[in-house]
DNA sequence: GCAAGGTC
């Protein structure tokens, strides 16, 4: 008897291999793709995986104006750029899949690991696979579960898999119609392309960012006053009030407190304690990797793939706060200790290894964590990654750090104020994790009673503050708590954006156009401005998988209302292309034109270089070619009055027109203070973020610095 | 040219 087991991705195949014969062997399929052969029950058992999504739709008819014809195929035909990974997978499954007495099904245990592999065994395994299929159920891939769900299994859930394919066809129709019909507006009014998107999670993403930079805009700073005493002792106090918002008030303390002593009215010490940090699922790592380091949550997703591909780590993918025992950590410890600066971490850790744990779960893997196998060539930025999951894997073994917190009051002419200081008294995790700044205090030797001199009291006027603009960390937290998108697509999510100019600037800025977007949908299908939609596909699919609705009634239901809303937006589509048009140029602008009209700046894909034309072309032709890498600068040229660049590297600026060359700049001089003695290359003069430091011209090859002080001493 | 979702 033959049996062919299907599973999501390489690494669980192995898993599932290993858990039903410890005599598992692995094949390997075209240099590339994994399977595994073993024998168990007088079977013959072939597991072979897929790699995600091996099938996707795509329109019957690509020419169609409108697509609601759609079918599946191979993802590696579609997209033959990014996803020909896919094609070795598929012709494995086709190769070793086919004519097996049984059939398992043994994804993931969700909607979409359903559809994964009912669509490897469907187009992948022969016409009837399905029906000598069945399903494995687990929640962990050890192997109790594992053989659990292979002894127990069930048939597969034809109401999940339709549950599946209609999300994915909705997503399509919503998606794909909106974007084209967008673009189709802004060519039928201006005759130009833009390329714009829509979708539902990218659009109520913009629009969350929309509505926090209209608050930004309407936000109407108010005055307040700070009133501090800079007492001897390098101590400074704060007046109990905080923020005083009526400015007699503020002067009045100011008149009370002058020419007196500050009297130590009462002191209180108090204890806290900060527990260790929680073990990293992605969005943790990608949020701490963009605090720590600056690192895009792609950028760190990316890293964390490849880091996971190698060995070093764990599956990134999860979202998982909780390390089970069952990971050994001894053995990874172990392992971990060859590295000797580890070495003196983990040396430290408690007897008994029990981590502090956060609340999320993920049913398919563990927290993020090191697999103990060290990683001998790594560039800098994946060694910063590699060493964050490390620490933070060592530190949430320790015990909780305890501060000692000393309040004080003071009374300074009849006013009261209060100055706090913490100092840590025992470290705990802090010593193991590098990551995190220790703030550790002096506490002031004063005592209730005394009285200490007064230099002098401030008062600083300062504004309230408008929102916070968010960071993609931020963004991320705030798609996680809303439930939008996926662990593995809101980096993606973000970057779309960026991509499509509807938002700039690490602190994102929403751009004319995508404001321009979000007024525009939210006037034509305010459901996908908003998280509705989303709300919307989770009631239609819980229809399906409880039999209330079929999935043939919810997809036409959905063509139904796109239908209308493309209708909507075609009798509109000059009016939306116009102002969407017009909102591309205003983000877009750097300067004026010698015609009057606005230099625009803009892309041309032919030349695939970005160039500067004027806003009244075709009457005015005036263009200019921008150098790769370039900025405006809020400035423009003195003689002609076109805008001022910066470009090269180092860096100059010039005026935008190279005829003019009125403005120009130099390069900055570097100033060259002596010859490097690690390298022999000059020593330059360059400044950091403490200061000015002396560096050598070959970094990054040669490391060699200094102080300016040590100069002298350490080059002669 | 367009979505969102898996994964190397």
């Amino acid at each position: 008897m033959n049996e062919v087991i299907i599973c999501e991705k390489p690494k669980s195949a192995e898993k599932i291999a290993k858990a039903l014969s410890s005599k598992a062997k692995k094949n390997v399929f075209n240099k590339k793709v994994k399977y595994w052969t073993l024998e168990r029950d007088g079977k013959d058992i072939t597991v072979l995986s897929a790699v995600g999504h091996l099938y996707s739709l795509t329109p019957d008819n690509p020419k169609d104006k409108v697509y609601f014809d759609l079918h599946w195929a191979p993802l590696f035909e579609i997209d033959k750029k990014y996803k020909n990974y896919t094609k070795d997978y598929v012709r494995a499954i086709k190769k070793y899949a086919k004519d097996a007495d049984s059939y398992i099904h043994a994804c993931d245990y969700d909607i979409e690991g359903t559809l994964i592999g009912y669509h490897a065994l469907k187009y992948g395994c022969g016409d009837d696979a399905l029906k000598k299929s069945s399903r494995m159920k687990f929640s962990t891939l050890t192997k109790k579960d594992i053989v659990e769900a292979y002894e127990n299994r069930i048939p597969i859930d034809r109401h999940q898999v339709d549950s599946g394919v209609a999300r994915h066809i909705l997503d399509f129709y919503f998606g794909v119609n909106i974007s084209k019909a967008l673009m189709k507006s802004v060519s039928a009014a201006k005759k130009r392309f833009l390329k714009l998107s829509a979708g539902r999670v990218q659009t109520p993403t913009l629009s969350i960012l929309v509505d926090r930079e209209k608050e930004i805009k309407k936000f109407v700073p108010k005055p307040y006053w700070l009133i501090k005493a800079l007492l001897d002792g390098e101590i400074e106090a704060d007046h109990v009030d905080g923020k005083i918002f009526d400015k007699t008030r503020a002067e009045e303390i100011f008149s009370n407190c002058e020419n007196s002593d500050a009297a130590v009215d009462k002191i209180k010490y108090s204890n806290s304690t900060t527990k260790p940090p929680v073990p990293f699922n992605l969005g943790g790592l990608q949020s701490e990797a963009y605090n720590v380091f600056g690192f895009s949550p792609k950028k760190t997703q990316t890293i964390a793939q490849s880091l996971y591909t190698a060995g070093y780590t764990s599956y990134p993918r999860t979202s998982s706060q909780k390390l089970p025992e069952s990971l050994d950590f001894k053995s990874i410890f172990l392992q971990l200790s060859k590295n000797s600066e580890f070495r003196t971490h983990i040396s430290a850790l408690p007897a008994k290894l029990k981590p502090n744990e956060g609340k999320k779960e993920d049913a398919a893997h563990p927290a993020i964590h090191p697999t103990g196998i060290l990683p001998d060539k790594l560039d800098k930025d994946e060694l910063k990654i590699y060493e964050l999951i490390v620490y933070r894997f060592i530190s949430v073994f320790f015990e909780a750090a305890t501060f000692e917190t000393m309040s004080t009051t003071l009374d300074i002419g009849g006013e009261k104020f209060k100055f706090r200081r913490r100092r840590v008294t025992h470290k705990g995790w802090l010593e193991h994790y590098p990551f995190k700044k220790i703030d550790n205090e002096e506490f002031p030797d004063v005592k209730e009673g005394d009285s200490i001199i007064v230099k002098e009291i401030v008062s600083e006027e300062k504004e309230t503050k408008p929102p916070a603009r968010y960071n993609q960390a931020s963004l991320i937290k705030e798609l996680e708590k809303r439930e939008l998108g996926t662990k593995a697509t809101r980096a993606d999510i973000i970057d779309k954006l960026y991509d499509r100019k509807y938002i700039t600037g690490n602190k994102i800025e929403v751009n004319q156009l995508g404001e321009n977007i979000i007024d525009t949908l939210s006037e034509y299908c305010s459901n996908l401005t908003s998280e509705e939609l989303t709300r919307d596909f989770e009631n239609k699919l819980e229809g399906i998988d409880n039999d209330k609705a079929t999935r043939e009634s919810v997809v036409a239901e959905g063509e139904k209302e796109v239908k209308v809303i493309l209708g909507d937006i075609d009798k509109n589509k000059v009016k939306i292309g116009s102002q969407i048009y017009d909102a591309y140029q205003e983000s877009n602008i750097v300067g004026k034109c010698k015609c009057g009209g606005n230099l625009v700046k803009k892309y041309s894909p032919k030349n695939k270089s970005t160039f500067v034309g004027c806003s009244n072309y075709p009457d005015c032709k005036a263009t200019y070619s921008v150098p790769k890498g370039a900025n405006f600068l809020k400035k423009t040229c003195k003689t002609c009055g076109l805008p001022i660049i910066s470009f090269g590297k180092p860096r100059q600026h010039a005026c935008l027109d190279p005829n003019c060359g009125k403005e120009n700049t130099k390069p900055r001089e570097m100033k060259v203070v002596g010859v490097c003695p690690s390298c022999g290359k000059e020593l330059i003069k360059r400044s950091g973020r403490y200061g000015e430091f002396v560096g050598c011209r070959g970094f990054p090859k040669c490391r060699f610095t200094c102080s300016l002080d040590e100069l002298k001493d350490k080059v002669q």
